[in-house]
DNA sequence: TTCCCTCGCGCG
DNA sequence: AAAGCGCGCGAGGGAA
């Protein structure tokens, strides 16, 4: 492995104390823009701290000891410097762990190469390979595996006592190669002309780095904001679930392992319920395993198997609830616990470039899967709190997915029932079945008053229960739309047959034509540039739409649709959070934001503001863009002491 | 031990 | 031939 390159600039080193450091920080104070990255004692973005960082710019590259760092404070806050970095958040909390906040702009080539490459990864070393064709090695190839016998800052202070050279010239190679990619990748991204999803574009975007510069690099700063404050657990609501999951577990083992008549079954191996129920039942499979790289098919032994023989075997009821319970223990009631900082206090990496629609992800822990709590008996999401005398508050979008579906087709119908307040899914049945909507409303209250026992089962007449039937068939059409959902899969969603499900896709098309066009046009238009474009011009080549294979031009055709309205609507939820926190809250009120879940956001502000801070919130949701949408954009949003209450 | 793959499933 | 979009996590099981 080349562990670097001939013709590069001399690799300097600078210490406290190293003559020419005060040179190097006055330079570094008149340079606009400085690439910077660090060597860490770990992986964790609240807890590690640097033990050597590097700079690159010009034809600069250096490598620093940690001790050289406050000489740079001055430059950290400078609020008009641009630092960039591969992986920006992470190496800002690194820095700030160590006491040295960056006032300035976070510019991250991996986010400026996702806009351009979205389907490649995005890490340094396979960025310096893609622009550049270098080959150097990364840390564990430098210097050696993360184990748990060993670790980074092990492995660093090793190499300071036996190879200094070489932590030099990797430390510098980091930095390097972070500012030879931003120049690159900054000359490719105003080279690559783009458009908005939408005429009349509501910002105005003319290249990728446009959407770079004006959206995605103050996105980095909200988002790191959001990691470094974490949210608030209630540890001791957690503790008390704990052992009650874990009982109900042991007695699901015991009643399955009786049922199977053996202490050794384990209800977690796919492999032996797949024999349980196919080879000792003789039951047949309800579908094949996609089988992965191996192409290896097995019958799948999921929930819809499970549900299907539910009624019958004992055995499938029990594994349902087994699986349902078990999943809530071990991902969110441990998984979660497991995170905590000292203040009781989990910091999600909020993912700027995984997501090819330009959403967001989360990990370490995924905030974005805890369970909603009609699935989740314990209601997990309880355990969110707001930070002592604060209110959480919550703003969920309504529906942004059709809005924008609306908007974007500019289907007179469909935008009619958004700006007349309809429950969309209500609305679009009334238009589809040609019902009247205040029926429609009407049964669904009696559906509510019923479950809650407030009406007797007789209220539930034929009629009543038929017009309910519209709106669920209403909502899983919509979604179908979106998703490019073919008859075969809305049939199986739908729960009637294959003719009734094309029947009900044509008139909901019928319905709303211009919907059917736009969904047309959103394809032919992917099939002429080989991109799907979103509402801010974010775009995502989709080969698929070219291939001469049917199944995969039918996949392109989906990604198309979906891509332009699934990217549009996290456009919308980007701009929102960018404009509160330009807005600042945090001055005004001492509001600050806690989760980002898709389409919903959650904020904490003292109680004494929090009212004032909420209508602050839901109007920037609302109003994302200079001029509005031809549709209203519709929040809900509430006030309460938990994520759960809030909503 | 650690790594990788598969499967199943949580969310929008 | 079949075909719903976008993610991340945990467990099992086999390989390195």
């Amino acid at each position: 492995m080349q562990q670097w390159t001939t013709g590069l600039p001399d690799t300097e080193f600078y210490g406290a104390g190293t003559k020419g450091l005060e040179a190097v920080v006055k330079e570094v104070l008149d340079t606009p823009e400085v690439a910077i990255d660090t060597e860490t004692t770990g992986l964790v973005n609240w807890k590690d701290i640097p033990l050597y960082f590097s700079l690159a710019w010009g034809h600069r590259r250096m490598t620093l000891n940690v001790s050289a760092l406050p000489y740079f404070d001055e430059a950290f806050k400078d609020p008009s410097k641009r630092w960039i970095m591969a992986n920006a958040k992470y190496d800002t909390h690194i820095l700030a762990n160590a006491g040295h906040n960056i006032a300035g702009s976070l510019v991250d080539v991996q986010v400026m190469h996702s806009l351009l490459y979205e389907d490649h990864p995005h890490n340094l070393k396979y960025m310096n390979f893609h622009l550049f064709g270098w080959k150097w090695a990364d840390f564990q190839d430098t210097f050696g595996k993360i184990s748990s016998t060993q670790s980074p800052q092990q492995m660093i202070e090793r190499a300071e006592r036996e190879n200094f050279t070489l932590l030099c010239e990797y430390a510098a190679n980091d930095a390097w190669g972070t500012w030879q990619s931003y120049l690159e990748l900054k000359r490719q991204l105003q080279g690559a002309m783009t458009h908005s999803l939408f005429s009349g574009a509501p910002l105005r975007i003319k290249t990728l780095w446009d959407l770079f510069d004006a959206i995605e690099t103050p996105y980095t700063k909200v988002l790191w904001k959001m990691e470094r404050r974490g949210v608030l657990l209630n540890v001791p609501y957690l503790e008390q679930i704990k052992p009650a999951a874990e009982m109900e577990i042991e007695n699901l083992n015991r009643q399955i392992c009786k049922l199977a008549g053996r202490a050794d079954f384990n209800p977690n191996s796919v492999a032996q319920m797949r024999d349980y129920f196919l080879e000792q039942l003789k039951l047949r499979p309800q579908k094949m395993t996609k089988g992965g790289k191996s192409g290896v098919k097995q019958a799948s032994i999921d929930s819809t198997f499970l549900e299907y023989h539910a009624a019958e075997v004992p055995m499938a009821k029990l594994l349902l609830e087994h699986r349902s319970v078990s999943k809530l223990y071990g991902t969110f009631i441990v998984g979660i616990g497991e995170r905590l900082d000292p203040n009781g206090r989990i910091h999600s990496t909020l993912n700027q470039d995984v997501a090819r629609t330009g959403r967001l992800s989360s990990k370490d822990p995924n905030v974005q899967q805890i369970p909603k709590p009609e699935n989740d008996k314990w209601n997990i999401r309880n355990a969110f709190i707001a930070s002592p005398g604060m209110d959480m508050i919550v703003g969920d979008y309504e529906q942004l997915e059709m809005r924008l579906l609306a908007a974007a087709s500019l289907e007179p119908k469909m935008v009619d029932v958004i700006n007349k307040g309809w429950d969309i899914h209500m609305g679009n049945a009334a238009m589809m079945y040609g019902v009247d909507y205040d029926d429609v409303k009407a049964a669904k209250k009696v559906d509510k008053q019923v479950k809650e026992g407030n009406l007797p089962q007789s209220a539930m007449t034929p009629r009543v229960a038929q017009l309910l039937g519209y709106r669920s068939d209403a909502k899983q059409l919509g979604f179908a739309l979106i998703y490019g959902q073919g008859a075969r899969a809305t049939a199986a969603t739908l729960g009637c047959s294959i003719i009734e499900a094309e029947e009900k896709i044509e008139t909901f098309e019928a319905a709303y034509p211009g919907a059917l066009a736009f969904k047309k046009e959103a394809i032919a238009e992917t099939e002429e540039t080989g991109y799907a474009f979103t509402i801010l011009g974010r775009r995502r080549n989709v080969q698929e739409i070219a291939s001469a294979n049917k199944g995969l031009r039918k996949r392109g055709e989906r990604i198309a649709v979906n891509t332009q309205i699934q990217g549009s609507a996290a456009d919308v939820v980007k701009l929102a959070q960018i404009l509160i926190d330009a807005s600042n809250l945090e001055y005004h009120f001492g509001c600050e934001p806690l989760l980002a879940v898709h389409d919903e956001l959650a904020y904490e502000s003292p109680k004494s503001t929090s009212a004032e801070a909420l209508r602050e919130i839901k109007d920037w949701m609302e109003h994302p863009f200079p001029h509005d949408l031809a549709v209203e954009l519709g929040v809900d949003i509430k006030r309460g002491a938990t994520w759960g209450q809030a909503k």
